[in-house]
DNA sequence: TATGAATGAGTCTTCATTCAT
DNA sequence: CATGAATGAAGACTCATTCAT
């Protein structure tokens, strides 16, 4: 709209072309998978959905796994960023216990809340190849970690084996979470969720050693 | 032809017959199920190693989802009765809430212990119809009204809304315990698992309210 | 329609059922083959031709090179077969090396005349396995290694590297052979091409050494 | 915008850019078609490695089959040079028929030495129109009509039916000459196998009429 | 003219399901 | 009721070819 001459007239410069495509692709297999599951959702109503030729879809996604992986991958990328957030912001300063796990369930819960069935789809029942099974693994392992040495840094923290503890506390915090969010329905409103998986964990953790 | 002596002097009653096949069916879909999981497990495949053939299949079940359906429906009877074994055990006389928490978790372990993949196969691989899904939530509905009407009679327990702890609690256990039969190489041993579990729940639970 | 009570009603009894299916299948993808080569011959357009359903192909072919392959043993077997006559019948008594050479020429040409068309898309056209490929140099040896015993078996016979003249005669006479066959229109009368084949042979064989 | 000068500098003249680029295809057309076969070998691999884009392919050939097809004519041209090579050094003087005949089975070896899975590829793979047929007929017969006229001048010739020896001839050694270069493995020496088939050719030539 | 992203008809193949025997 | 050969809809994937830039 201003005077600058463009240079180049393309609406949308060739490479940019190619990752509109891409993002299409993988925006509508989110969209099939999470409406159809994963063996339903064809890679025709994937390409459809997008947009595009099948032969796109295919031009950038060897088979149908793939175009699932990288979903996985994206969503595992979210999940560390927010855990990297949740532990960063932690970190800054002393904090009580409470407020941590507070924080954690907090983040936990958000990330669940979003697209709950696209996740269970993507983590159950997309065939996991032996790669993507251990990069799960590993993130997971990370992420115990993590809660680890945040026990360790807390005065709180009573329990003896931390290991066990994060163990307990990541898991715990994952799967209830996902639970809450799928199991729809419920006289149980998510603070009160909250606030009852925090207790326990509080209590938990700051319980003398068993 | 001759007398009133049956023609057909089988020593098994055309109705014990069908049982046998169901079963052969069922139990060979068990193993096809476990082995290749829902999508790869074929009708064929059950057929032949049920030893029936799949014309026999198709007229016991109307389809493959059927089939995995009774699969389920047994799983869930099985988890009822234990259950009610637990409740039974724990209402003879006044427990321990440890006590009651200890067999709670242990029978919770022993089944998710048997045939964790079969499990995992039924509950995330094959599609839950809505009936399917309504029934497994009354299931587990049941399991928490039981739980709850336990933490009431318990003057150990603490935590005011019982509603979510019951919640809390029988999800806690069935997904940590899950997790853990499924996470299989660890550090951490079964006894040690269920010690911490039952120690988290019991310190939740035993606290003033939140 | 005599009086026999037949005990088995069926038209044609199940076994022969599907070797009818692959039998049709068989001879459909010989025609398929044969007329648009095995590149462009799908299997549908083989089942189609067949009278049967794609899945029928499945049944009993685990894939289309399986069904070339099928083809192409069967096309051996009938070639050793006729070239087993041939030995046969030269063997019983003496005869002399023009008689020989005619009957082999002739049996040749009478041979590849059958189907030229679909011989060279079985031979050229489908992708050989090694075991089929090695089969088939097999198949060629032995006829060779036969050749060389006729040969040495004939007093008519001058050349001295008797391996050499086997090699030189099989595939001449297999090779003129097809070309013959294939290049329809001449002026060149069967008779007289092989008059002037087994002349060649004839002269070559019975003239000295090199 | 200047004077006369050309506008576009370049050092090559848009034809010959033309030609340099129908060049690289094709060149990389040969080299594909000798590693993958006809079929496997995609235009994209073509135009990939000749470096041009898969646009620029279809700028200059119509279709996949076109671009096999001038390869099939440059190998035809090959073979009608060589073999006017044959006839010219032949024909300046008398020579003995068995030296004619070496000439041409050594020219003839050497030829299907070279690349004898490309031709094989470009023979018997590639589909062929009923032009390409023809003209490829139109080039045997050529050849056909040369040796007959060299039979025709040699006074060793004593065969009287010289079209039919001439097909004879040109068939055998092409035949036998591609099969050789071929069967790789063998106890045959190029030198004993181009002897063998002089021999049989002269023998045949040079003995009296059947 | 060159480019290469996009196209989509067309392959092979699978497997739940039917039905004649 | 049992059988299992037959069915065919549907899916993943390929590749020659086009055309907007």
């Amino acid at each position: 709209m201003a005077t600058k001459k463009a240079k180049n007239p393309r609406k949308t410069p060739r490479q940019e072309r190619s990752r509109v495509t891409v993002d299409a692709i993988l925006e509508a297999a989110a969209q099939v998978f999470e409406s159809r599951g994963y063996a339903a959702g064809t890679t025709n109503h994937i390409a459809e959905r997008a947009g595009v030729s099948i032969g796109s879809l295919y031009q950038y996604f060897p088979d149908k796994e793939s175009v699932a992986n990288v979903l996985i991958e994206r969503h595992m990328q979210e999940g560390a960023e927010l855990f990297a957030d949740v532990l960063g912001h932690v970190g800054q300063q002393p904090h009580s216990l409470a407020t941590v796990l507070d924080h954690f369930v907090g983040a936990m819960v958000e990330m669940h809340a979003k697209n709950p069935r696209l996740q269970h789809v993507l983590l159950e029942e997309v065939p996991h190849s032996h790669e993507m099974h251990e990069a799960m693994r590993g993130e997971k392992r990370k992420a115990m970690v993590a809660v680890k040495m945040l026990l360790e840094s807390s005065p709180e923290v009573r329990v003896t084996d931390l290991s066990a503890a994060a163990y307990i506390v990541v898991n715990t915090v994952e799967a209830l979470t996902h639970e809450f969010v799928v199991g729809a329905p419920h006289d149980l409103s998510r603070r009160r969720f909250k606030k009852e998986l925090v207790a326990m964990l509080l209590r938990y953790l700051s319980g003398a050693s068993v």
